[in-house]
DNA sequence: TATCCGTGGCC
DNA sequence: TGGCCAAGGAT
């Protein structure tokens, strides 16, 4: 990592400041950097593209024009102007936020970083986002935007939430703001992210630092930032079977809570250590249905992921143990029911069982006799 | 510290 | 087309 900077922070501040002047996106919230505006829009702005939000932050301030007026709002009605935005705890932390805000600070957006702090929904980038850009306090806005440029600009070699990486690039950017300009170099930073530094598809023949990035010096602008360690994937096997009963097969929906609440499924479940993929299937047919069932075939393995898990499932063709076929219980689901192949595709099921649905009289022939 | 929270665009 | 990603915060 290169912490060196080429020409001094002083022209690079300057050309970036001289780029934003020229490129600055005419938003909303910037005509005159109203505090509850640029607070509001802050909000929307986390985890959300700038398309989207602007919309929804007309709509709102249009019912909602300043914090008193949101103070004295319905969390009902706040909600409504959020709906499809997602992150609807935003909506009700800034609510709450607005509510408190019109009770302790006489209805004013607080200027000092750590008060922002304290309101619900405020984190460590939009305290220091509404600090500078409303405020124009000299602190510095660090969010994945300014994490990505930084990471390019000075080559950084260790992902930008490794605490000595995160401790450089909050150093750097708070050492870069001109007295009074923090509002003017924290936006050049984040719009810089957003419309040039781009994280798949760089424009660095149109960036005013191109001179400037090391990593763009050394050719190695794709692979910065570097990515944090990814979350380890948890391998799981699992076993699942098609119980087939005059060519039909048996599924059943799933409880109303939990994963893939309400979602429909074959029987199944994790292999145990010690335990083949057949025990499985067998052992969790009786523990899920009460059936004896035995393995007819290997059907295939489907591989798909799921959050953190990475999945291998077995899919077996299943026949009745016994003689007596009794009607299968509902141990670990809130009903029942055998369906002939298109009635499978009426329902819905999780990824990995509707791979192997889809391969079913494909390159996977389905079990059993012919349908009727 | 890891995980959850929502949605639409992207390839 | 499904998996990944995008201006974070709370727990």
């Amino acid at each position: 990592m290169n912490r060196d900077l080429p020409g001094g922070l002083d022209a690079m501040v300057r050309d970036l400041l001289a780029w934003f002047a020229a490129r600055a996106r005419p938003l909303p919230w910037r005509r005159d950097y109203e505090p509850y505006r640029v607070w509001l829009s802050e909000i929307m702005l986390q985890q959300t593209q700038m398309d989207r939000a602007v919309g929804y932050f007309e709509r709102f301030t249009a019912r909602f024009p300043d914090v008193a007026s949101l103070a004295a709002a319905s969390e009902e009605e706040v909600l409504k102007l959020w709906e499809g935005l997602g992150y609807y705890s935003r909506a009700k932390n800034l609510l709450a936020a607005a509510r408190l805000v019109a009770a302790r600070h006489g209805g004013r957006v607080p200027d000092d970083p750590e008060a922002l702090r304290a309101l619900p929904g405020v984190g460590p980038y939009t305290a220091g986002a509404v600090a500078s850009i409303a405020f124009g306090r000299d602190v510095p806005a660090v969010d994945a935007n300014v994490e990505r440029v930084f990471a390019r600009l000075f080559d950084l070699d260790l992902p930008p939430r490794e605490p000595a990486t995160a401790a450089f690039i909050r150093k750097t950017a708070a050492q870069m703001i001109p007295p009074g300009k923090a509002r003017e170099l924290n936006q050049a930073l984040m719009e810089l992210g957003a419309l040039v530094c781009l994280p798949k598809k760089p424009r660095c023949s149109e960036c005013p630092l191109a001179g400037r990035c090391e990593a763009l010096r050394l050719d190695l602008v794709f692979e910065r930032p570097v990515p944090a360690k990814a979350a380890a994937y948890i391998p799981l096997e699992v076993a699942t079977g098609l119980l087939v009963r005059q060519g039909r097969v048996f599924v059943q929906k799933r409880p109303a809570t939990g994963v893939w609440a309400g979602l429909w499924e074959f029987p199944g479940g994790t292999v145990e250590s010690g335990e083949t993929p057949e025990q499985a299937v067998v052992r969790e047919f009786m523990e899920e249905t009460g059936l004896r069932v035995a393995v007819t075939g290997r059907l295939a393995v489907v591989r798909h992921g799921y959050t953190r898990y990475r999945v291998a499932l077995h899919c077996f063709s299943l026949r009745d143990a016994d003689g007596e076929a009794p009607q299968p219980a509902l141990h670990a689901a809130q009903e029942g029911r055998w369906a002939a192949l298109p009635d499978l595709d009426g329902l819905a099921f999780p990824a990995g069982h509707r791979k192997l649905i889809d391969r079913l009289g494909r390159d996977i022939p389905f079990p059993g006799p012919a349908l009727p």
